[in-house]
DNA sequence: AAAAAAC
């Protein structure tokens, strides 16, 4: 009670003690089964999800009872994890490597089977070697095997490749070697301003990026600067200025660091942008035009990454570069088949909490990451859930202060967090290691918002479970939704599959029907009656909805051709 | 199709 106190006024300073103390009966585990709800599977330790530090050391994350340390060891190296962004890595995970990887283009490099090969193809330093090593990065994966080397021959890239498979090393470590390549003609120029450029659509996303890149350039004395409001004072120095070496960013911060003149972008050689497709949606797009045209050196690698990419966002993004290379890895737009998907009747937003409340009192994995669809729903659901009495809830959303997202992500990487909810800014390119459950509490409004918002579970060769809450008004995206998930391997009730396409004319009307703006709302319009009876569909159950579910919303349009449209 | 995010 004491936390929802603070989050009725609109902080998220939980109560640090409070934690402290649920996370010493989470180590202790077999008694983690309190009253609140929350329990796992694991009886005999923290669940190795949650034990972050094991898999910066490389270790098997699969099998317990092998970790020689006790919890108290445990908690301390915790404690010294924190703020370090999602940088642990495991790469040993034998399901990453047989995802197909398709590559289109003209004098496409030879894949590289191991990190050690690229030393002698590409001269890579051993230093850099000796970082990977240390980071607990030991066999590329698909992307890295068939990126690295496309970009450290100075190629153009665009990358697709599904969530968690290591996109981020992929163009990191090519950076960093290009900027200590002894040959390199960028070495002359050292001291005359930024030589790579990394942007990312949110803060949190960079930051994690940023952290990633410190530990590759270890023993290296660049200057990385991750851009926010904090460090634009620091550009005003010139001394400062000229000696940044890489740059990660957010649009926005950049475009304003560049129309203030603080940052000199003319001698950038290589740029990549992360999450591309966002990055070249209508928001985003010319800002990032902005900083391309600002990177003026006649000589600029680029790069797009992302595990989406839509045709028009693929057409601007060819229409960027020189002479591309495109990497396929998997499926386009596609879950992980590792994480395993299923769709959750709720009838209407009023009965959300309670299905909700009822999937929370089973037995459950922590952390769960759960998405809403607004900053208001994020932070009345909390409250709601804290007043039924589940445990450990967190919230996230970009109407926080930088600090308490900054908090809220640290608790999140310490496994403070059991119940994290969040909007949109989590869904693409987080790396919390410990989340095997994501739960989709309103219905994303995109193929590319769902896979990327699954894919904060499943990665790097992890197992996850993503299931998604749809209501009456989610109709003209459930059969679309449903084709990613049968697509990437799961199953979905037959008759959503048999759903009608709807029309653009339905659609249109169907996004009129207003989501009531918090949850609280929502049950207060809600009719009473709709809240008991919530009607949860797994396995058998599903043949009762064929007959019963779809008559009222989803049937009554023109069919149209009802192939299964899988890309936007 | 629309909210979120970017400052």
């Amino acid at each position: 009670m004491e936390a929802f106190h603070l989050l009725t006024r609109g902080g998220t300073n939980f109560n640090k003690k409070k934690f402290e103390r649920d996370v010493q009966l989470f180590n202790q585990s077999s008694k983690a089964t309190a009253k609140g709800g929350a329990s796992h599977q694991d009886h005999s330790e923290l669940p190795p999800e949650l034990d972050f530090f094991k898999y910066a050391q490389g270790g098997q994350p699969k099998r317990k009872g092998e970790s020689s340390e006790g919890p108290k060891a445990k908690k301390q190296k915790l404690k010294e994890s924190q703020d370090e962004g999602g940088s642990d890595n495991d790469q040993d995970s034998p399901a990453m490597g047989r995802q197909r990887v398709t590559a289109k283009g003209t004098n496409v490099p030879e894949p590289a089977e191991t990190f050690r090969s690229l030393e002698s193809r590409y001269e890579l330093s051993s230093l850099l070697l000796g970082n990977l090593e240390k980071s607990g990065y030991h066999q590329p994966t698909g992307i890295q095997a068939h990126g690295i080397p496309i970009l450290l021959e100075g190629r153009d890239l665009v990358a697709i490749s599904p969530t968690g498979t290591g996109k981020t090393l992929s163009y990191l470590l090519p950076i960093i070697s290009a900027l200590s390549a002894p040959s390199s003609s960028s070495k002359q120029d050292t001291g005359c301003g930024v030589r790579a450029l990394v942007l990312a659509p949110t803060r949190e996303l960079a930051h994690q990026i940023h952290n990633e890149c410190l530990k590759l350039a270890q023993g290296r004395k660049w200057k990385i600067m991750l851009f926010s409001k904090a460090t634009a004072n620091n550009l005003n120095d010139k001394n400062v200025r000229d000696k940044v070496d890489i740059v990660i960013s957010t649009p926005l911060r950049l475009v304003a660091a560049m129309q203030s003149g603080s940052v000199e972008l003319s001698n950038v050689r290589h740029l990549v942008l992360d999450e591309a497709d966002r990055m070249l949606d209508a928001e985003f797009l010319s800002q990032v035009q902005e900083v391309i045209a600002g990177c003026s050196h006649p000589n600029v690698q680029k790069a797009v990454f992302s595990a989406t990419l839509p045709a028009g966002a693929e057409q601007i993004a060819m229409g960027m570069l020189d002479n591309p290379i495109r990497l396929v890895v998997g499926l386009k737009d596609t879950p992980l088949p590792l994480i395993a998907q299923s769709l959750t009747y709720v009838a209407d937003d009023a009965s959300k909490v309670p299905t909700l409340l009822q999937y929370l009192s089973q037995p459950y994995n922590p952390p769960v990451l759960i998405f809403v669809s607004t900053q208001d729903r994020a932070t009345s659901l909390a409250e709601e859930l804290i007043i039924n009495g589940t445990r450990n809830v967190d919230y996230l959303h970009a109407g926080m202060t930088k600090k308490e997202r900054d908090d809220a992500v640290s608790r999140m990487r310490q496994g403070q967090s059991w119940v994290m909810i969040c909007t949109e800014v989590m869904a693409r390119g987080m790396d919390f290691k410990g989340v095997r459950e994501v739960i989709n509490y309103d219905f994303p409004q995109s193929v590319q918002s769902y896979v990327h918002r699954v894919g904060r579970t499943g990665r790097m060769g992890r197992e996850g479970k993503a299931v998604t809450f749809f209501t009456n008004e989610d109709g003209p995206f459930l059969k679309t939704i449903a084709n990613v998930i049968l697509q990437s391997g799961s199953t979905v009730p037959e008759w959503i599959l048999k759903l009608p396409k709807p029309s653009k004319m339905k659609r249109k009307e169907m996004g009129k029907v207003k989501r009531p703006e918090t949850v609280q709302e929502a049950r207060r319009v809600g009719r009473s009656d709709a809240i008991k009876k919530r009607d949860i569909i797994t396995g058998s159950k599903r043949r009762k909805e064929k007959e019963k579910k779809p008559v009222s919303v989803f049937s009554n349009e023109a069919h149209e051709d009802s192939e299964g449209d899988v890309s936007s």
